[in-house]
RNA sequence: GGAGAGGUGCCGGAGCGGCUGAUCGGGCCGGUCUCGAAAACCGGUGUGCCUUCGGGCACCGUGGGUUCGAAUCCCACCCUCUCCGCCA
């Protein structure tokens, strides 16, 4: 949610920020209701002043006296109800309209659709194949790893299942991530994943992403896509003192994604599937903007390490305002090279917010002054498997067929060091 | 799912339909006292919006209704707790 203030104050700024993020508001409209709000609201207020006058007057009258007063108070019923009724039908429309308006993106953020992202560095060493490298299903279905059949037999396109060694392995990716964090100071939380709907538009994902959703809809609740829903709703409608801030959270949950509009693209082996399970950090800090862009720094640099233990070769990049969600300042991905995709596919997305999601979700905080003040929120991915599983199984096969399991995850996969060929 | 109880300020807990934005207690902040602390005493302590900066309006789970006037009455919904049932 944006400052209507804000908005008063530089409206251009606001529709260039629509513009570029191609989110189709109408900024002008919302003022021109807005002012009409605002000159309602006065009348209503006035209005209302002069009802309590009258009120408390009648209050000390008795008898005979009271009854004229009365009767002149009743006018002021109907010119308050009138008002009241004019602003009834105007505020729906400004709040739909307030509830879409986005969040400028930062000043360094490229403008343009994904194809103006800016890849900001490269690490890691990407492998070169003395042998013809197989894709992640080849080599998953051969090892009996991973059943993309049976998965679509049971819930349909965009599903699957892992098994055996398939299954430790997207574990053990999850339980590293969650290690590494906790080591970091990083909070580990249990969250719902089916939430209600003010989590949904708290965190900026309702109302205009709501087709990417699932509905559970006689209990209006969703399931969620990213654990970012409820880790960052934690604090909804609560005053937090500077003293616990930053708060930093981890939490593993799984994700539920209907890809709506995404027919047809990525449909191949596990890429772009309807339910995945990810570590997500998520911070709230102080209301400062430099606190903000420091902690996305943090976050950034908490996975790298991750990536660079697992020895994943990846990029970050600088995602352009047509990528950006309505809420975000600036977005850096990670994106990790996937040999079957000859390319760097996204596996991580860390994001900055300000104080959009914090007003949404009412969560403030209060200074050392005793000055109130909304938090800004941040938030990124550590590992999400399955689809890090695509570049871990393909940039560490064997030319047998075999894979190698990367050192780190070994502890967690009861010390086996190879992915083997069995039947599960 | 069935039955009952309840939702008031940081917490506990009052509140005849007008004098209640809200008694009181605790907590917290400031002060007095003290070498310092405790105790005691004194004072302060909600949020949002509008403002001609005097002030005004709204908010006692949410939304409606009755009334000149509602935290207080009526209706619906949401949530919490207790008991029973079912169950991972």
């Amino acid at each position: 949610m944006i400052d209507i203030k804000q908005i008063r104050t530089d409206p251009d700024r606001f529709i260039q920020s629509a513009k570029v993020k191609n989110i189709d508001v109408d900024i002008r409209k919302l003022l021109q209701i807005d002012s009409q709000l605002l000159d309602l609201r006065k009348q209503l207020q006035d209005a209302r002043t002069e009802q309590n006058a009258a009120g408390k007057q009648i209050a000390t009258l008795t008898g005979e006296a009271k009854q004229p007063a009365i009767a002149k108070v009743s006018q002021l019923k109907s010119k308050i109800k009138q008002l009241d009724e004019q602003i009834g039908e105007l505020e729906p429309a400004f709040g739909e309209l307030m509830i879409c308006v986005p969040q400028p993106p930062a000043p360094d953020v490229p403008v343009g659709d994904d194809s103006a992202n800016v890849e900001i560095r490269r690490e890691g060493t990407i492998r070169k194949f003395d042998f013809e490298p197989k894709d992640h299903v080849e080599l998953g279905e051969a090892l009996g790893i991973i059943d993309i059949a049976r998965g679509v037999k049971i819930a349909g396109t965009r599903n699957f299942v892992l098994k055996g060694a398939g299954a430790m392995l997207h574990q053990a990716v999850l339980r590293l991530a969650t290690d590494r964090m906790i080591a970091k100071g990083f909070v580990p939380v249990t969250v719902p994943v089916l939430v209600n709907e003010s989590a949904m538009y708290g965190t900026g994902f309702f109302p205009l992403y709501r087709d990417q959703a699932y509905l559970a809809e006689r209990d209006q609740m969703s399931l969620v896509g990213t654990s970012e829903v409820p880790v960052t709703s934690l604090h909804a409608d609560e005053i937090l003192s500077a003293e616990e801030l930053p708060k930093k959270y981890v939490a593993g949950t799984t994700c539920f994604r209907r890809e709506a509009g995404a027919a047809g693209k990525d449909t191949y082996g596990l890429y772009r599937v309807h339910f995945f399970d990810k570590v997500e950090q998520v911070i709230v800090c102080a209301g400062d903007e430099q606190t903000s862009i420091n902690h996305h720094q943090e976050i950034l640099a908490n996975t790298e390490q991750v990536m660079q233990e697992l020895e994943l070769p990846y990029r970050v990049v600088n995602c352009a305002t047509g990528d950006l969600g309505q809420g975000n300042v600036q977005r850096f991905d990670i994106e990790t090279w996937m040999p079957s995709r000859d390319s760097y596919g996204e596996t991580h997305s860390a994001s900055r917010y300000y104080d959009f999601q914090a007003r949404r979700l009412n969560m403030r905080y209060r200074d050392a002054a005793g000055d109130l003040h909304f938090c800004h929120t941040l938030n990124n991915t550590v590992m999400a498997s399955p689809r890090i599983l695509i570049p871990i199984l393909e940039l560490y096969q064997n030319a047998d067929g075999t894979i190698t399991i990367p050192p780190p995850l070994r502890p967690y996969m009861g010390g086996m060091e190879k992915i083997e060929p069995r039947t599960y």
